[in-house]
DNA sequence: GCAAGCTTTGAATCGCATT
DNA sequence: AAATGCGATTCAAAGCTTG
């Protein structure tokens, strides 16, 4: 069946509200629709991030918290009948071999992906997108919350669901695409502004869905997104020739959406070029040798003419004397320069005589890259 | 208290199995521990029902693989009491200010994750380990399973946890540590074996054990692991200075981790150092560096921007215009901001330009510190 | 006009010891 | 137990201003 035939079909089929925007709560508009009429939902929730007081960056500048009503649940309880209500009425309007994707972040996605199992779907993978620029740990109280989780899952185990293998395959330079993603966070020309200001505080990357979409839909199948916002689904819907049906409670973003979706155009040459993510740098942090034995702590380093000498420590660190810190810094001082390369600085002795630490760094590159 | 001392300190205040292997069931034996006795719990716990054999029920009594949908369920609520159960246990045991490690896959931790939610935990990062070398999708239907999920939760939202944020900046090239870590699986000479075959069928590399317990502990802590396997946890601890207790069911897993743990060598204690917070160092009144003549009353201070400016009067304090106050509350004053760290923010000049009072401190340091 | 530097910002469960 | 004071804490990308 080619494009516009299985379009035809489709629209035949089912009375299905297509590349629409239903206004109001996503449980009361999903129980319009027919059974088994959608190829795939993607599902955005409120992630209920529980926030306590104001957030202060260094600078003394404010964050701007995501505040929003509809992020706030009384109790884990009252989350979870919330995510069971949307995820059985997903599943009825879901085709037996259409698949489910949900996002989220550790504040629901446990509870998320319990209910989606709990509802009967079966999770084919869990998918981590990892922000190239997220936003820092002010307080240095926690790791960096650099990734978001998305979880994938059919209708059952036996389920026959679209998975584009080829594509992501050549997406990926010849190489199967793994369960990490790689992107940026939304923002530039693509993140919706009014006023100078953001439209919607949780804005998802094109990148993301163009990825999802291409990987598990065919062309002119039907995506149904019950929690739209300012409406990614529908335009990398529409870039690539898929059929979408959105659901919002919030007149503004469904304002927003609708004049962005109209600007969308179907996907051009040159427009797949940009979509597609750089290839990560290789880069090793001077810990990863130690973490991985290259390296052990007590090891006695020392400049190329010997002339410094600094002992190695469990975090990276270097010691000489009273002086430490980073292969760096630790060089930068001990020369009194502004700044130094330890990777060239610094050498370690084995048999063959003093070597740059650089080579550690080399062999472990060639250890673990593909 | 140093190292020694804390060991010491922690062996005194109660009866614990330090640095022993109990074999059997994991529940039973942390029932026969003292209450709020252990640092850290790192637990690896089996990863789901359907690749079955190492299930069993609270009671002992093994859970079948099933296929059927009810079975599922019944599956599913077996798993989450067996989750429940030990992770209730490892709530008692654990310090007020301790910490819950868990590990697992998209098969298992979704309801791992719910359960620590449920059993009052509070989560302090998920944590995602990015395996560099994963095993491909060999029938090329679904994304490579390319990670593994790691939760970091303390006992309580107020609870004041250990977390070594120098130690992880330094070991991540003075970049934060982020939540995605990449590490290769456990191979080659660490890999244990066994006539040949692997001992363990999940040995996880120690790579990942040395960043947890060098982010998340102090020298002479206590890690329980109610999952021990082949004895990774038991192994970090010692070569980092923390003490251990491991609880297994299995005598093969258990010969194989006593043996590797007896060839694990010790860390030099300098070399278990790690870059410590500028909160340690001793503090430094503003008021010294004028007592002892490093700034001089009358003069003109600055922030880097130059947008502020202040003049420093005998007692310390900063006057400017109308309001006075000390450098950090004149700081945050003007500026509008609920705090404000002085030292950096006041500048003064001197012939190459402006700089940091904070500069002025360090000097002090350096000239009274022996 | 271009380069360099400065400013802003992003789904965030973000301090601790003393009084 | 609650309030107060000290002072520790940010990365990458985009947009804007200055030279």
């Amino acid at each position: 069946m080619g494009v516009i035939e299985r379009i035809r079909h489709n629209v035949a089929a089912v009375e299905l509200p297509l590349d629409r925007i239903l206004k109001g709560d996503c449980v009361e508009h999903m129980r319009g629709l027919p059974d088994k009429s959608v190829d795939m939902i993607f599902a955005d929730p409120p992630y209920n991030l529980q926030l306590g007081g104001d957030l202060f960056r260094p600078d003394g500048s404010q964050v701007d918290a995501v505040d929003d009503d509809w992020d706030k649940f009384d109790t884990f309880a009252a989350y979870d009948r919330f995510t069971r209500d949307w995820l059985t009425e997903a599943r009825r309007i879901l085709k037996d071999n259409g698949t489910l994707w949900v996002i989220g972040s550790y504040h629901n996605i446990f509870r998320v992906g319990t209910a989606v199992q709990d509802a009967g779907y079966w999770i084919l993978n869990d998918i981590i997108w990892r922000k190239s620029n997220p936003m820092p740990n002010f307080k240095g109280t926690r790791f960096t919350n650099a990734h978001e989780t998305l979880i994938w899952a059919s209708k059952g185990e036996k389920a026959r669901y679209t998975f584009n293998y080829r594509a992501m395959k050549t997406l990926n330079d010849e190489l199967q695409m793994r369960s990490d993603w790689e992107f940026p966070i939304c923002g530039g020309q693509e993140r919706l502004k009014k006023g100078g200001t953001k439209v919607h505080p949780t804005q998802k990357p094109e990148a993301l869905l163009y990825r999802i979409l291409l990987a598990c839909t065919k062309p002119g199948d039907v995506v149904l997104d019950p929690f739209f916002g300012t409406g990614t689904t529908g335009a990398v819907a529409k870039r690539l020739g898929r059929r979408w049906i959105g659901i919002d409670r919030e007149g503004l973003y469904i304002e927003a959406a609708q004049e962005r979706i109209a600007a969308a155009l179907p996907l051009d040459e040159s427009a797949v070029v940009t979509m597609q993510s750089p290839r990560a740098q290789p880069k090793v942090a001077f810990g990863l040798l130690i973490e991985n034995g290259l390296l052990k702590p007590g090891t006695v380093l020392t400049d190329a003419r010997r002339r410094w000498r600094a002992t190695v420590r469990v975090d990276g660190s270097l010691e000489a004397g009273t002086e430490s810190g980073s292969i760096h810094k630790l060089g930068a001082a001990l020369q009194g320069a502004p700044s130094c390369n330890g990777w060239t600085f610094w050498h370690y002795e084995d048999a063959n005589g003093l070597k740059p630490i650089d080579a550690l760094r080399q062999t472990y590159l060639l250890a673990t890259q593909p």
